[in-house]
DNA sequence: TCAACAATTGACAGTGTGTCACAAATAACG
DNA sequence: CGTTATTTGTGACACACTGTCAATTGTTGA
């Protein structure tokens, strides 16, 4: 039931042994993931949250300066697996149609798994003001790195040769926010009809709509 | 400098004179107003906000439940407007293409005057369960309004014949945060290429890139 | 064993919320 | 007018949450 990642089951320390501080550490986020995974974060309390473990509310604050520093430190787990997933189309080689369907693939598989997290994230951004610089940064470099993408695709005559920025600006406004309304709380919507319009949309905006119903069969309507 | 709405500049009392409670409550309302241009929204608590108000704190409470029901009734006077524009494609008649570049247009406009106050309203829904429902009502109207549009001109052969639902669903989460995120803050992005980008995301998917250079003047680049 | 250090705790001050009985201002009316 | 009724405004209260601190408890290693 629970699809949230288990990452924090032992401590996180580096070469030593595991000290008890780890195993609160681990308590405290674990506590965390499964919150947001059955409460908005609105909801998630210092309080709310040390309920689930079995050390004081102020315990927490020897661990995290407050529950954005937090979320700060679950995004990061989060991040490495999504620009893992968008890597492919971002700087793979080959045909881009068909790294775009395989990027959609593992983007919305993870999405959907980490959906209610990735809620949290954006929720608890709108929230805290440093949160919400990290966030922006995050978003940020997808934007980068698409501008990149293809500009050099416009290069090799690929893509028409249109402003780059603003289209990649949306382009990953709609993946980030489409995922985070379809995927961000239950019932979660079907995770193939979005990843269909998703692809449809970047394929048809960047390389023509032609190349929509070919390439990977996960475009295939039933 | 102030671009906002001076809609309660008086009383919206229906027929009779403007009583005290009247002025009261156009003062804490354009306070509000005043606020969301300048700060953001979580900010925004019910002692700051009164402090631009000569009444003291506690007067707030004769007047709106709290913060969110007060935005609540900030939302339904942009609700308008912005639906307004869009209406240009969602039901007008006659070349969809030219229309869709007419009402990002008016659209965008909109969106640019009224970016900070937009980002409020998307705050305030990720702090508040109400006013959450009452936004994703709101986006979800446009879903509707779409996907009615797009199965019409699916059945007239004018757009290619997929899934319209999750397409409209990512097309209205495209231009709410591409907006939001591009407008919501100062310094605002340029309105011209945002518009620019979201009218070829929209006419891409769509109609097909062909038509993307053709059509209102608002596409040609500099 | 017993210091030295790590982890935890309850209590506290600060800030915000929403409610209430009461005070002040305004309107209604003889 | 002057008096009463109604509307509008206020301070004080109880509650919730945050972040800090000195004091306490526990763990570890010589």
């Amino acid at each position: 039931m629970n699809q949230l990642p288990s990452a924090f089951r032992t401590a996180p320390t580096p070469g030593s042994r595991i000290t008890k501080s780890d195993r609160t550490r681990a308590a405290i986020l674990n506590g965390a993931l499964e919150f947001i995974w059955s409460r908005p974060f609105r909801e998630m309390t210092i309080n709310s949250l040390m309920a689930s473990t079995d050390v004081s509310r102020s315990a927490f604050y020897r661990y995290f300066d407050d529950i954005h520093k937090l979320m700060e430190t679950l995004l990061q787990m989060l991040a490495e697996e999504i620009f893992g997933s968008s890597n492919l189309w971002l700087e793979g080689v080959g045909d881009p149609v068909a790294l775009i369907n395989e990027a959609f693939e593992g983007l919305t598989q993870t999405c959907y798994r980490y959906g209610p997290f990735l809620r949290a994230i954006s929720d608890a951004a709108s929230a805290d003001e440093q949160f919400e610089k990290i966030w922006v940064q995050f978003l940020g470099a997808f934007d980068d790195a698409g501008i990149s993408r293809i500009e050099a695709d416009q290069a090799q005559g690929l893509i028409a040769p249109f402003d780059a920025r603003p289209v990649a600006f949306s382009l990953n406004r709609v993946n980030a926010h489409t995922f985070i309304d379809a995927f961000g709380q239950r019932p979660r919507r079907k995770p193939k009809p979005i990843q269909g319009g998703l692809a449809r949309i970047w394929i048809s905006t960047l390389y023509g709509a032609e190349w929509c119903e070919k390439g990977s069969s996960s475009l295939v309507r039933k």
